[in-house]
RNA sequence: GGGCGUUUAGCUCAGAUGGAAGAGCGCUUCCCUUACAAGGAAGAGGUCGGCGGUUCGAUUCCGUCAACGCCCA
């Protein structure tokens, strides 16, 4: 073994043999208990950032354990298609070549689209495996395989015959980018600079008229009616006049509706049916007519008479200049107003009137919120579920037609009367009127439509497969926050209606990844950490540890390069102990399980015991999902209890004969725990110590360790003591640590603590049978006490500002609990155990006081 | 405007059914002691956001204010 730890080397050396021996597979346990978790299926167009590098390593930690705790685990991977962000790309790709989709036509260009995935759709489930993730790649699915596929219809269908899914026109919201709808919370809303206008439009019979106030003055070509409150007393006498609107001359009528905010503007609005929300309720109560005046790339339309061919922001101007040069323009005030943006393209979202597929969502809903209500789903943390019910209860139909052609095609066909039939595989005739010669609809489903179905489509629904019995439920999902309502709500809502049982028993849900100062990772702000470059030049197992560590529950995750350059340190300081620890052992002497002394030494009784209480107290923070706080624990308890006390420890024992051979297997049993408990964050570096110190099978197939049950060696505190007191001793006095010199000890040690003392702080022990008079220095540690004697040794102003240090220490201790015991109150109201527990240390602390005046005094001289 | 969360060491964060404040990193000093200088030893550093209340006792519970962040309208 090298000296040092090198990450690349050893990362390269372990995915294919895991995969190779079938750990990955449920398989691999043929008898164990399923446990399924389905991977959030990342973008294909994407690569790996920290954001999965994160989402992924929380996912490894759960199944690593749980698959060496005996489960069948599968961990399912895959992809989804990302119907506008892989359009976007491959459009773009034709764009280069002066094509565009209708150039190739529908079949051909999807074509590409499939020929494009085959070529780079493999790059994130490669990053994915360089980070160690234990997924089963040969259950991989991709959302528009042909099982996935055929899962989408059937609910489509289902949910149609049903009564769930419905054709409609609405206001959606349009990209003028894409072109294509979008879905509510695929909408991004951003504070932007706008202006108000407002627009003064005169009665049709004259005698004044109404000013309306806009943020898209451009609209007004579309305008069918101006609206008021029914209570707005300023505009009594307007109600049921009508006006005539600027540069269209059309005569709308004036109305009242409860829908307006008296508040905004003048308090009269104008009212555009196609293209806003609020409006076309409006127009609906109303019986207003919609007119479009934009079309699909956001252009004016004819309707829209001489601005007909303007883009909407040209347009906007446009009609202002015109409004102005007509005398119409009562005023424009710069304005703060939200903006709705494309999540994909960051487009501004035009509202518009459109026939499209909707899920009525309201009778979904209800089970959902039944089933975390009731507990068969649990958030972690819990506060979550309040988000998760707060969007259940607000919902608005879900818009899923999509009018691109990379997806699920709509299974709904029309005849030439637009009847709609709706079918699992293209139908003869027309369902209505029985009319041949259907064409299909155009458009495709919402990408996460059938992310919606994940959790089953993947385990082979809708037919009855083994892996759906088995592995349906999934026990976990883990997922940032930001999330719940695109993919979580969905899942329970489609899990619960088909299958009739939750998609997953638990809702882990993490925070974003963010810089080290807590900002977001962003391109724009240049931030952002790759985590394949991590991986390159610091290791995967260290960026993992890393991550896990810094992510507390439900927290947001901060990351600096930093940290994983110390938890690539911890990497080295774990590396050396193995190599330390099989210099004295045998290479693969180290059993794979159980293994542990039965009469052990008091040391390495000690650090038995230790490991026995962090396994438990280990695996406690693992079941409640608090991954940070159960490897903050292993990592001190490695490094701070193991590396820096027993394996020091270890050392004379090794080198004399008595408890040699206790030491030696404890030593194995204890390195070897730590491989398997730091496994499931650390793979690769575990996997490869593994191979050394027990060089049986893999460290991955192998089982968890369960806590040893030890008595613990009461003496290792004081002895503990004693050592740091030298130590400290030696730091103030500036003492080399090979100045070896004499420490006498009162209280009878032990000869094994006595050896101990000896090697850890460099000095003689001297038993004494009693504290010796002046000139010594006076180190306290429980049970036995330390005396330096001072000839020759000391500086004493040092020991004197020591002494001056604790007496000052020690006096505000004294007063305190002086002023605590004085106090009535205290005495007869506290428990009696915690008033004892006060007189015990104010005793002790006078004691102490004590003492150290009266040294004080004896250095003065 | 409504909801949720956060506020503890220079930085990033833990923590306690209320009984003398923790980690990692950073900082200071000393040390190349054959597992490890990617290391070891020692040390400095905190009126636990402000104000009230409950209590013998509050950083912890309650109220209120403030700052910051996120979500929804």
């Amino acid at each position: 073994m090298k000296n040092v730890y090198e990450p690349a080397e050893i990362e390269s050396r372990w995915y294919s043999r895991w995969e190779t021996a079938g750990v990955f597979r449920p398989e691999y346990r043929p008898d164990g208990e399923p446990f399924c978790v389905v991977i959030p299926p990342p973008n294909v167009t994407g690569s790996l950032h920290m954001g999965h590098a994160l989402n992924h390593a929380i996912h490894d930690v759960i199944a690593r354990r749980r698959r060496m705790q005996g489960y069948a685990v599968l961990w399912l991977p895959g992809s989804d298609h990302a119907g506008i962000a892989t359009q976007n790309v491959v459009e773009k790709s034709l764009a280069e070549r002066g094509l565009n989709r209708f150039d190739l036509g529908r079949e051909a260009f999807v074509d590409q689209v499939w020929e494009w995935k085959d070529v780079y759709g493999s790059r994130i489930t490669r990053q994915i495996r360089r980070m160690g993730n234990s997924c089963d790649w040969s259950r991989e699915r991709f959302t528009l395989d042909e099982g996935l596929s055929r899962a989408v219809v059937e609910v489509f269908v289902r949910l149609y015959e049903q009564g769930l899914i419905y054709r409609g026109e609405r206001i959606i919201n349009w990209c003028p980018r894409c072109e294509t709808a979008l879905a509510e919370i695929e909408v991004e809303y951003r504070d932007a600079e706008g202006e108000l206008v407002e627009i003064f439009y005169p009665f049709a019979d004259g005698g004044g008229g109404v000013t309306v106030a806009t943020t898209r003055p451009e609209t007004m070509l579309g305008d069918t009616g101006v609206a008021v409150h029914p209570n707005d007393s300023r505009y009594r006498e307007a109600v049921g006049r009508t006006v005539r609107l600027p540069l269209t001359d059309r005569i709308v009528p004036v109305v009242a509706d409860r829908g307006v905010d008296s508040e905004f503007g003048t308090g009269a609005v104008k009212v555009t049916p196609a293209h806003d929300p609020l409006d076309f309720e409006i127009s609906e109560r109303q019986s207003l007519e919609k007119l479009l005046v934009l079309d699909d790339r956001g252009v004016i339309t004819p309707a829209g008479g001489r601005f007909s061919g303007l883009d909407r922001f040209e347009a906007r101007e446009a009609v202002i200049e015109a409004l102005e040069s007509e005398g119409r323009l009562i005023s424009r005030n710069p304005h703060r107003h939200s903006v709705g943006l494309c999540y994909r393209c960051d487009t501004v979202v035009e509202p518009l009137l459109s026939t499209q597929w909707f899920v009525r969502v309201d009778e979904l809903a209800g089970p959902a919120i039944e089933a975390v209500v009731d507990g068969r789903n649990r958030f972690v943390p819990a506060h979550w579920q309040k988000s998760y019910f707060h969007w259940m209860e607000n919902l608005r139909d879900w818009c899923i037609s999509r009018q691109i052609w990379w997806g699920h095609r709509i299974p709904a066909w029309y005849c030439h009367a637009d009847h709609i039939t709706v079918a699992r595989s293209a139908p003869e005739a027309c369902r209505v009127c029985g009319a041949g010669e259907l064409r299909q609809d155009d458009d495709v489903l919402d990408t996460w439509f059938s992310s919606a179905l994940w959790p089953f489509s993947t385990l082979g629904w809708p037919d009855e497969t083994e892996d759906l019995a088995r592995f349906y439920p999934n026990q976990v999902l883990i997922t940032g926050f930001d999330i719940i309502y695109f993919w979580v709500a969905r899942m329970m809502k489609v899990g619960l209606r088909f299958l009739g049982e939750v998609p997953f028993t638990e809702t882990v849900i993490h925070g974003l990844v963010r810089d080290g100062a807590g900002r977001k990772m962003s391109k724009s702000l240049g931030n952002t950490i790759d985590p394949l470059e991590v991986a390159d030049s610091y290791g995967a197992d260290p960026l993992r540890l890393a991550l896990i560590q810094a992510a507390n529950p439900g927290q947001d995750v901060p990351l600096d390069m930093e940290w994983v350059e110390g938890t690539r340190r911890f990497g080295n300081k774990l590396w050396n102990a193995v190599r330390y620890t099989l210099r004295h052992l045998p290479q693969g002497s180290v059993p794979p399980r159980g293994g542990y002394p039965v009469h052990p030494g008091p040391v390495d009784r000690w650090v038995l015991a230790g490991l026995g209480e962090t396994t438990a107290r280990f695996d406690k923070f693992c079941d409640e999902y608090r991954f940070s706080d159960a490897y903050g624990l292993l990592y001190n308890f490695a490094w701070a209890e193991v590396f820096d006390w027993y394996l020091e420890m270890s050392k004379p024992a090794l080198a004399g004969a008595e408890n040699a051979a206790a030491t030696r297997q404890t030593l194995g049993v204890v390195m070897r725990d730590l491989l398997k408990l730091f496994h499931p964050a650390i793979p690769f570096l575990t996997e490869e110590l593994w191979s050394h110190l027990v060089g049986e099978g893999l460290l991955a197939g192998s089982d968890w360790p369960q806590a040893p049950v030890y008595e613990p060696t009461p003496e290792m505190e004081d002895l503990k003591a004693l050592v740091s007191g030298v130590r400290q001793f030696r730091a103030a006095q500036g003492l080399s640590h090979r100045r070896s010199f004499l420490l006498g000890v009162t209280g009878q040690p032990p000869g094994w603590v006595e050896t101990l003392v000896e090697e850890l702080a460099g000095v003689e022990v001297e038993n004494l049978a009693e504290a010796p008079g002046d000139g010594h220095i006076h180190l306290p540690a429980g049970r036995w006490e330390g005396y330096i004697p001072l000839q020759g040794l000391v500086d004493p102003e040092a020991e004197r500002r020591r002494i001056d240090r604790a007496i000052a220490r020690l006096e505000t201790q004294v007063s305190r609990s002086c002023r605590k015991l004085s106090n009535q109150n205290f005495t007869e109201r506290a428990p009696a155990a915690v008033v004892e527990g006060e007189r015990k240390k104010l005793a002790e602390a006078s004691g102490r006081l004590r003492s150290l005046r009266s040294r004080r005094e004896a250095l003065v001289e």
